[in-house]
DNA sequence: CGCATTATTCAACGAGCAGTGAATATCTGG
DNA sequence: CCAGATATTCACTGCTCGTTGAATAATGCG
């Protein structure tokens, strides 16, 4: 059964196609995405990625530089929001935990965001190595922004952990394994299940 | 900067060596284990896995068959435990959350089954293809017995999953990623945490 | 028009992979 | 002490991979 994906590899001439557009490169990093997504940055190939973008693969590396590269490329956009993550601390703590569920889900839930966000969690769930890297910058990025929010401290920065796990799980479970019941719940539904755990992480009693 | 695990490789004569017991049988698996555990299924090799055993790959062939094979060999053992799951949802469902963070903590402090867990995690998380078999098998074996206790319905199926996101997030953040602020914490520390969230996803309020 | 730039494919390299079959050395049961 | 059985390495096959360099074709600028 082969990947319904990939076109059949029409034959073509070399060299520069006439007629002004056409969207090779677009059409490469989409390709790249959907490889991405569905088997991780170890498994995707320049060659599956080329074949599925109906192109050489020499094309990739002229457009992109290495599978590195690429790889990059694609991650790019997912990386960003961390940067409204203040906003949404700002405020009352107490509907913090709320609004966080919601603005992840309200990503989330975006196609595009979706599958590039998917590919770095296989990346980062991939090997020790590229896990280290990913790693290191939702430390930076993400857990700093909230232990800041909280005052600081051990205590702060343990609260931040705690709303990771509980973030990390939640994106895992309906985004990338798609675990039925949570995969197929309603945005509303898991911010109402949701929300309050983070919540208690965030603001609550943490020793029982 | 070369692996430090990986040993100079001896120059051994053909044949069997004198001497009885050769653990090479042993070494290969723990070698698989290392393996599967830092690179996860596709990028761990069986040259890697021969190399780290200080062994010829083709004895790895001898003894495990195919890498399908040998995979399974190392993940069969954290399959397993589901089938403890039932005795601790008997008793009073108002401990139950607390007990179920104990006992997966005791499970995966042990550094030999932690080895292999994450193994299953990494291959779980590494692609479409190996995530649903591995998603089938945590539908049918875990969240089932739970759903069954919660006295089934869409409500208990629902909580379930619930359940699940927290422990996958838990696993993933405190093992396989080593997210500082929950890798650092004692196990008391996360049960007091986690329990209360778990029990709320069992009994609790969900809306809100 | 002519020339640089850009888009694209082609052909190949070197490396690494999983797996196979045979060769060799030792051990063990009769 | 001899005949499997077992343990181990060796040499190889066929494949796929990332990457490179050159070839070819169209475009666009002066």
């Amino acid at each position: 059964m082969a990947d319904p994906a990939l076109p059949v590899p029409r034959r073509r001439r070399r060299g520069r196609p006439s007629g002004g557009a056409t969207d090779a490169r677009e059409r490469i990093l989409d390709a790249a995405v959907a490889e991405f997504e569905a088997h991780g940055y170890d498994a995707a190939t320049i060659r599956s990625i080329a074949a599925r973008a109906d192109v050489d693969p020499a094309l990739v590396h002229h457009y992109f530089g290495s599978k590195a590269d690429l790889f990059t490329a694609v991650i790019d956009a997912p990386m960003q929001p961390a940067r409204f993550l203040p906003e949404i601390l700002d405020g009352d703590l107490d509907g913090a935990g709320e609004r966080l569920v919601r603005f992840l889900l309200d990503l989330w839930e975006q196609p595009d965001f979706r599958r590039r966000g998917i590919a770095v969690m296989r990346a980062m769930m991939g090997s020790k190595r590229t896990a280290n890297i990913l790693v290191g910058f939702v430390s930076r990025e993400i857990l700093r922004r909230i232990t800041t929010r909280l005052g600081g401290g051990d205590d702060a920065r343990r609260r931040a952990g705690l709303v990771a796990s509980q973030i990390v799980g939640l994106i895992v479970t309906r985004y990338v394994i798609e675990l039925p019941p949570i995969a197929e719940a309603t945005p509303d539904e898991v911010v109402a299940a949701v929300g309050p755990t983070l919540q208690r992480y965030l603001t609550g009693d943490l020793e029982g």
